[in-house]
Order: C-alpha cells, then structure tokens, then sequence
DNA sequence: GACACACATTCGTCAAGGCGTATATAATGG
DNA sequence: CCATTATATACGCCTTGACGAATGTGTGTC
C-alpha cells in the first residue's frame, strides 16, 4: 500500500495519469503537454509501471501508455478516486486543454506530425 | 497535492490513520498497538500534523489525536476511499483487534494504567 | 547496413525523509 | 521545587528517489 501512494506521491506523475485517464497516450505527446525533458517523462512512467498502475504498449516507434486498474477493489476506488480529484484541479484542466490542442490541431506542432493521436481505452 | 499523497506514503502513518479512523486516540495506545518506539510514533504524528490531516488536542499531560477532513472535497473523498481500504487490510484488521483488546481491559496493559480510552469523534 | 527517430536507461549529484538514540519540553504529584 | 510521566524534537546515519546530461536500445527508412 506503501508502494501505491509513493507512486501518486509525485507532481509529474499525478500530470501524467491525469492525462491518461480512459485514454491511451503517446510518450511524444506527454513530453510537449507537460513541456519537460523525454528522460524525466520516461523515468515517471517506468516508475508508474513499475507500482503496476500503468501498462505500456508498442505501436512501431510509439509507446502508447494507459492506466490500469488494480485488481484490489479497494485500491481501484482509491485511484479512481484520485483521478476524479485532479479533474477539478485547475492545473490539470490546463494540461488538459494543451492536450487537446496537440490533437486535434497536431499540424502546429511540428514534433508531432504523424504521431499517433490519444485514443480512448476499449477494455 | 504531491503533500497530501507522500503523507500517505509510509506504512506506519497508514497504521496510525487506520486507528484514528473515526475516533481520538492518545498517544500511549498508538506506542502500545503499533510496538514501535515512542518517538518514531511521535515523529510520524507530527509529519501528518504538518500535513494537516490529523489534529491534537491536549488533556493534561495526554496527546489525543484525530482525523481531520481536509477542506478540498476531492482531497476529503480520496482520504475516505483510503481509510476505507485500510478497513479491509488483513493487518490493519489486526491494529484494530489489538486496540480494542487494549481498550477493553486496559488492567492488562500496565503501562496504560488510567490513560484515557479512545472516544468517537463527537463533531 | 547506415541513419534518423522515439523512447529507455545509466550516472553522478543532491535533498527529503526514515530510523535509533539522546535529549528537550510540558504537565502532574509529592 | 524536584521527580515522574507523557510526548516532542534534535542529531547523525543511511536509503530512496528526483534531476540533468549522456548514452543505450529498438524500429522504421533509404
């Protein structure tokens, strides 16, 4: 339990699941929303799959990364519950507002031409 | 918010909240339930005094120590999810019956010889 | 196979914080 | 006021993990 709350315990990593939510990212669009290092994005998420709280999947040079659920009911409320928590939270918001901006205009983001655009998780 | 999380970070500040719950309790059974050392008790009390989700009240030469809720709803959600999971946790099942039994017949502690019992948090 | 791209890991440095031990403070009782 | 009890803090040591910078790995493309 210890384990599941360092992993929330972290700025960087709260933005990166506040990102995920129900949705499946790239790695590309995580470095330009939150505007920080790759490496230090990189090592956030190793550590967030490493607590068991996201799965990683490969898409040709892509890595797609998504939330899941742990099979502990309790620690399941927990996190949705966190993740409900930094929907209100007016940082978030704009995180979320830059994500959106990435997607549905990628064209302006010169880094991002190509890249595999969020999509929301199936099951 | 990084804050609020690292305070639940540590397995012994997880113990401690589980006890509280919903009831004040003072120090001396904190020491007694958890078999720690007094001042590793004390300095995990005062880490979630900091981070103000507990508060202390004092009662002659006894601590009591209680939840409080934070202000933020999402943040006061997210602490009741926890406390609720605690309540499932086998060994925190296990604070709970040493408390009790603690409580119960407090002549078999001696070190506990008329401390103050664990009372409900009345508002 | 040489290169470019996307991402991961390693390394050295540094700060936060956990621990035991010792000591300080606060209240009560003689 | 001095001793005792209950709790808090200070100190020194050690581990975890965050960071930037450099380097490694995997995958497409020419």
């Amino acid at each position: 339990m210890e384990r599941f709350f360092l992993a929330l315990a972290d700025g960087t990593r709260l933005r990166l699941l506040n990102l995920m939510g129900e949705h499946e990212i790239c790695v590309c669009f995580f470095v330009l929303v939150l505007g920080q290092s790759q490496p230090k994005i990189s090592r956030h998420l190793a550590y967030l799959r490493r607590a068991e709280m996201v799965t990683a999947r490969r898409e040709g040079k892509w890595m797609h990364y998504r939330i899941t659920m742990p099979p502990n009911e309790g620690a399941a409320k927990v996190l949705q519950q966190t993740l409900a928590w930094l929907k209100e939270d007016a940082a978030m918001q704009q995180d979320w507002t830059r994500l959106r901006r990435a997607c549905c205009s990628p064209a302006k983001f010169v880094a991002l031409a190509g890249a595999p655009a969020p999509s929301v998780v199936s099951g």
